[in-house]
DNA sequence: CGACTTTGACCAGCGC
DNA sequence: GCGCTGGTCAAAGTCG
């Protein structure tokens, strides 16, 4: 918790004020609803990089409407309430969970997982993969693990989400296939798969050990079928029908896809500490922080409980 | 009875 | 090489 030398695969808060995050500078304590930064690695994360977001939901309608956006989360009838931290950024499979990296931040992985594309591959996960072929037969005993080819991982995202309950309603059915302790936290992490048939997206979901009302929720992979509680018109019926075009089959390709395109670069004072929203991007390209729609955004505050009234 | 969860075991990658 | 850790498997149990 206390080293100070940079991972390269975890960057500092350091590095992020280094990088182009103009409301990050102003406000180094924006990175969450905190008063003080907290560290995604005391959050348990894996802090790779980051946008994060940070909102105050109030109740399963905004959680859904917000669902929506992201097609990850497609929809939710949870009780879930208060904030939900979205973090986008790089993670890394064979995660450095401890380590720390001082103030770096609520993460979100998202993007390719550069660590991960020439280490990441497991023969678990080819494994997996001929399973999900077919090849059920074969346990995990007597496959073969001669297969040397890198697949690459899927994105990751990960939400954090200020709930009571672990196992978030996403709209999407889920089956737990795994759950493991978590080193330096009591609380276990959560291993779930998609149901659908050949939808090998999967999440992980635990709690952070550094705030218990958090959860960490990781998504690996994109669905590629349209989400249950969708086909039900709950969550669709509040998108526009261009993004939900977009989004509505396979949903996003990247989460901070659907960020750019709903949320208005992180202006100087809009984000800020105490925020309903605050978030800062890493990886993205600046034109990405260009990208905006009004009408997207003022449907994001919306659902964000709009009651902080920071906005500038 | 099917879907889902629990749980211990196993495996691979990484650091030392 | 060894130990640690994350991730996964699969049998058994639970639930509706």
């Amino acid at each position: 918790m206390s080293d100070e030398t940079e991972d390269p695969y975890y960057p500092s808060y350091n590095s992020y004020k280094n990088m182009e995050h103009p409301s990050l500078e102003d406000n180094p304590s924006m990175i969450n609803n905190h008063q003080t930064p907290t560290p995604s690695s005391q959050l348990g994360l894996d802090p790779s990089l980051y946008m994060s977001l940070s909102t105050s939901l109030h109740g399963s309608t905004d959680y859904d409407g917000l669902s929506g956006y992201f097609g990850t989360f497609c929809s939710s009838s949870t009780e879930d309430r208060g904030r939900i931290l979205i973090g986008a950024g790089e993670s890394v499979a064979r995660t450095k969970e401890n380590p720390s990296r001082p103030n770096s931040s609520i993460s979100f992985s998202s993007s390719q997982e550069a660590k991960e594309e020439h280490s990441g591959k497991t023969k678990k996960d080819e494994q997996a993969e001929e399973c999900e072929d077919g090849e059920e037969t074969s346990k995990k005993l007597s496959k073969p693990k001669t297969t040397k080819e890198k697949r690459q991982r899927e994105p990751r995202f990960a939400f954090l989400t200020k709930s009571e309950i672990d196992h978030l309603e996403d709209g999407y059915r889920w089956r737990k296939y795994g759950q493991k302790a978590v080193k330096n936290s009591p609380y276990p992490r959560s291993y779930y798969r998609c149901t659908s048939q050949k939808c090998n997206v999967k999440k992980r979901v635990e709690r952070s050990f550094q705030d218990p009302a958090i959860v960490i929720t990781t998504y690996e992979g994109q669905h590629n079928h349209l989400c249950p509680a969708t086909l039900r018109g709950n969550a669709a019926a509040m998108l526009s029908p261009s993004l939900l075009a977009s989004t509505a089959s396979v949903g996003p390709r990247f989460p901070q896809e659907l960020f750019t395109r709903l949320l208005p670069p992180p202006s100087n004072n809009y984000y800020h500490q105490g925020d309903p929203a605050s978030m800062f991007f890493q990886n993205l390209g600046p034109q990405q922080h260009q990208l905006q729609s009004p009408d997207h955004f003022g449907l994001l505050q919306h659902l964000m409980n709009g009651s902080h009234g920071h906005s500038s």
